[in-house]
RNA sequence: CGGGGUGUGGCGCAGUCGGCUAGCGCGCAGCGUUUGGGACGCUGAGGUCGGAGGUUCAAGUCCUCUCACCCCGACCA
C-alpha cells in the first residue's frame, strides 16, 4: 500500500478528552473514528488488524474442533421471553419493532439464537459433542461506553459454543477453550491472567476470565500474592475471622447521640468496627431488603444479587428506607418484622457486636446471631479487598486493575431446557445438551495489544497483528536513484507477497520517521541518498533504537529473514 | 438514572460584560525554496458558530427549550 494513497492520514492532534494510551493512539494513527458515544468506523489499517486477530482465533477455534458458521443479528424478542434473559440484560437489549409490530432485538449475543439451531440438528448423542462459533456483530446499550475500543455499544465478538451429551464432555471442551484462548493471547503478544469470574447476565455455573493486568482496566482482580489465585472482584472470597468478643452477654441499650455512621458510633464507643453490624437497603426487583453485615466489610452487589436470585438490584432511597419504617443511621435487624433479611456469614461468626437500637440515637449493644435476630438468607455477600487474607492458603491478597480480553462459562443445560435443546442417549432418553460459550471481544483485544505495546512515539505492533510488515521508507523522493530504489524495492516485496507500507510521500525526514514510529510498523527499511552512496539500505526494527546498514542487493533476503524470525 | 462539563471549517482551540466582513495553529490545494527526526515564504479553498424558538436596531455572545458528546458517580445510612 502506497501511504499516499493510504484512507486515513495520521493527526497531530487528537480530542483533549481521548484519555488512554490505546484511544489516542488509535486516532492519530487513523485508524478508527468514532461515529456517536461507544460506535466506531474501522479505517483500512485498524480492519487489517481486525482480521490477523480473527485469523488468529479462527485458527485456534478450528484446531479445537470448531465449526463456524454466522447467525443473525437481528433476532426476535419473543426468544429472549423464552430464556428470561430479555429481563437479566434490562435496558442493556436494543430493541426495535418491524412494519408489523413485532419486537425485535439486535442480539447481544448469540446463546439464544445457537442454541434454538441446535434444538432443530441435534437430535442424538451421535451428534455430540458439538463446537460452533462465529465471529458477528454485537449490539449492547451500555449505561456509559468509555475508553475509546474498551467498551463500546456495536463491536465484534468471537462467540463459540460447546454442547455436549454428559459433563466430562463439557469439562473436555471448557479445557481446550482454555488453551485455546492461552494460546491465542499469546500468539496477539498479550500477557494475561486467567482468573475466576461472576457469570453475569450471561448465566451458569463455572466461569473464568482473561485478563491483561492494566491501569486503564475497568475490572478489578483480587490475586493471592502467596498461592497466585486469581478472582474478580465480583466473585472473589476472602477470610472473615471470627470476632469473638467472649460470650454473649444480655442486649443492652446505648445512647448515641447524633452518631449514625459505623465511623461514627465505632470511634464513640471507643470499639473497632469490626465490633459493630451495618444495615444496607435495597430494592430487589422492586422489594425492600435488608442487609445485615460486619461493620467493617462492605457488600458485593453481585454477590448479593446471586443470593437473591433477583433480576434488579439497586440502593433504596432515603424515601424508599423511611417508609418501609427503617430510622436510618439506627436500623438494625434486631426485632425486625415483616421485612426479608439478608445476612452477611460474618455476623455468624462473633459475639456481642453493636448493632442499631430501631430508635433514633439509640445502638443495642451485646447483639448474637442467632439468639436476637435471625436472616432469610445467610450467604457471603462480602467484598474482599487487598489486604484480606486468602481462603485458601492464608497469604495476603492484593489487588490490581485488569482489561477482560475473553470470558468463558460453562453454562450447563438451563438454556437447552428453556429452548428444547435435547438429544437421544445410547439408552433411547430424551435429554438437555449441556452448553458452554466462549467469548472474545475483537476490537478490546486490539485496543489492549496496542495499551501494552506501544511507546511515548507511538505504537509497536507485536509481528503476528501489525497491519504491515514493513515500512517503506524512502528519504528525498525527488532523488532519482532513490525513487527507483524504493520503487523496486516496493515491488519486490510485493512480488514475494509480503505487506508493505511504502511511504511515497515527498515530506520531509521528520515527519516520515514519526509517522513510521506513530504507526508502529515491525520493521523499518530506510533508502536515501546517504545510504545509497555505500550500497546499502538501512533496515531498522521497531522496537530497536539501531538500524543496520544491509547492501541494497542483500535487502530483500534480510528482510524476509528479519519478517519470518520470532 | 443523578451530578459536572463541552458543542465555533477535516483536527486542536480563541472569541461569550451583544456591535462592522468570525479569528489562530495544524491539516488541505497551487507555486517556489527546502528537508537524516514533525522546514519556510507567498497565494488560495473551506464555517447557516449543535438545533429550534425568543429578546434586540443588532445575537457566536443574552433568555427558554432541545439534541449530541465527554467526564464523575452508579455505593453502604
Amino acid at each position: 500500500m502506497r501511504l499516499s494513497n493510504l484512507f486515513g492520514k495520521t493527526q497531530r492532534e487528537i480530542p483533549a478528552d481521548a484519555d488512554t494510551a490505546n484511544h489516542r493512539l488509535m486516532l492519530r494513527t487513523g485508524m478508527i473514528r468514532q461515529l456517536t458515544a461507544g460506535v466506531y468506523s474501522y479505517l483500512p489499517l485498524a480492519l487489517r488488524t481486525l482480521r490477523k486477530i480473527e485469523d488468529i482465533i479462527r485458527d485456534e477455534m478450528d484446531k479445537a474442533g470448531g465449526q463456524e458458521i454466522s447467525m443473525p443479528v437481528l433476532q426476535p424478542l419473543e426468544l429472549w421471553q423464552k430464556t428470561g434473559r430479555d429481563a437479566a440484560f434490562g435496558n442493556g437489549l436494543f430493541t426495535l419493532s418491524d412494519r408489523r409490530d413485532r419486537q425485535l432485538v439486535l442480539g447481544p449475543t448469540h446463546e439464544e439464537v445457537v442454541t434454538d439451531l441446535a434444538a432443530s440438528n441435534v437430535q442424538s448423542y451421535r451428534d455430540l459433542p458439538l463446537m460452533l462459533y462465529q465471529i458477528q456483530t454485537k449490539f449492547r446499550d451500555e449505561p456509559r461506553p468509555r475508553g475509546g475500543l474498551v467498551r463500546v455499544r456495536e463491536f465484534k465478538m468471537k462467540d463459540m459454543y460447546s454442547f455436549d451429551a454428559d459433563e466430562e464432555g463439557l469439562e473436555k471442551n471448557y479445557q481446550a477453550m482454555l488453551q485455546a484462548y492461552k494460546n491465542i493471547y499469546e500468539r496477539c503478544g498479550l500477557p494475561v491472567m486467567v482468573i475466576e469470574a461472576d457469570s453475569g447476565a450471561i448465566g451458569g455455573k463455572d466461569s473464568n476470565e482473561f485478563m491483561v493486568v492494566s491501569d486503564i482496566g475497568e475490572d478489578e482482580i483480587i490475586c493471592c500474592d502467596k498461592c497466585n489465585c486469581a478472582a474478580n472482584a465480583e466473585k472473589a472470597k476472602s477470610v472473615k475471622e471470627s470476632v469473638y468478643n467472649g460470650e454473649p452477654l444480655p442486649l443492652e441499650e446505648v445512647a448515641t447521640p447524633g452518631y449514625k455512621t459505623i465511623e461514627d458510633v465505632a470511634g464513640f464507643l471507643k470499639i473497632p468496627r469490626n465490633h459493630t453490624l451495618k444495615a444496607v437497603f435495597y430494592i430487589a426487583d422492586g422489594k425492600f431488603v435488608f442487609i445485615v453485615i460486619r461493620g467493617d466489610i462492605e457488600v458485593n452487589e453481585i454477590k448479593l444479587k446471586n443470593s437473591l436470585r433477583c433480576k434488579d438490584l439497586r440502593l433504596a432511597t432515603d424515601e424508599e428506607v423511611s417508609s418501609a419504617g427503617i430510622v436510618a443511621g439506627s436500623a438494625s435487624p434486631v426485632g425486625l418484622k415483616g421485612i426479608k433479611i439478608i445476612a452477611d456469614d460474618s455476623v455468624t461468626s462473633g459475639t456481642n457486636f453493636v448493632a442499631g437500637g430501631n430508635k433514633a440515637d439509640v445502638h443495642l449493644k451485646n447483639v448474637n446471631y442467632p439468639r436476637d435476630f435471625t436472616a432469610d438468607i445467610i450467604a457471603d455477600i462480602a467484598l474482599a479487598c487487598a489486604g484480606n487474607k486468602c481462603p485458601n492458603c492464608n497469604g495476603k491478597l492484593t489487588s490490581r486493575q485488569g482489561i477482560e480480553v475473553g470470558h468463558i462459562f460453562k453454562l450447563g443445560t438451563f438454556l437447552s431446557k428453556a429452548l428444547g435443546a435435547n438429544y437421544i442417549d445410547a439408552e433411547g432418553e430424551l435429554k438437555p445438551v449441556i452448553m458452554g460459550c466462549y467469548g472474545i471481544g475483537i476490537g478490546r483485544l486490539m485496543a489492549a495489544i496496542v495499551e501494552m505495546n506501544h511507546d511515548d512515539k507511538g505504537i509497536i505492533w507485536p509481528k503476528s497483528v501489525a497491519p504491515y510488515q514493513v515500512h517503506l521508507c524512502p528519504l528525498f523522493v525527488e532523488n532519482e536513484e532513490v525513487a527507483a530504489r524504493a520503487e523496486s524495492l516496493y515491488k519486490e516485496l510485493e512480488a514475494e507477497g509480503l505487506e508493505a507500507l511504502y511511504d511515497d510521500r515527498n515530506e520531509s525526514t521528520g515527519v516520515k520517521f514519526n509517522d513510521a514510529d506513530l504507526l508502529g510498523i515491525p520493521l523499518r527499511v530506510t533508502v536515501s541518498p546517504r545510504s545509497l552512496e555505500k550500497g546499502c539500505v538501512e533496515v531498522k526494527r521497531r522496537n530497536e533504537k539501531k538500524a543496520e546498514l544491509v547492501p541494497v542487493d542483500e535487502a530483500l533476503e534480510k528482510i524476509k529473514e528479519l519478517i519470518l524470525s520470532s
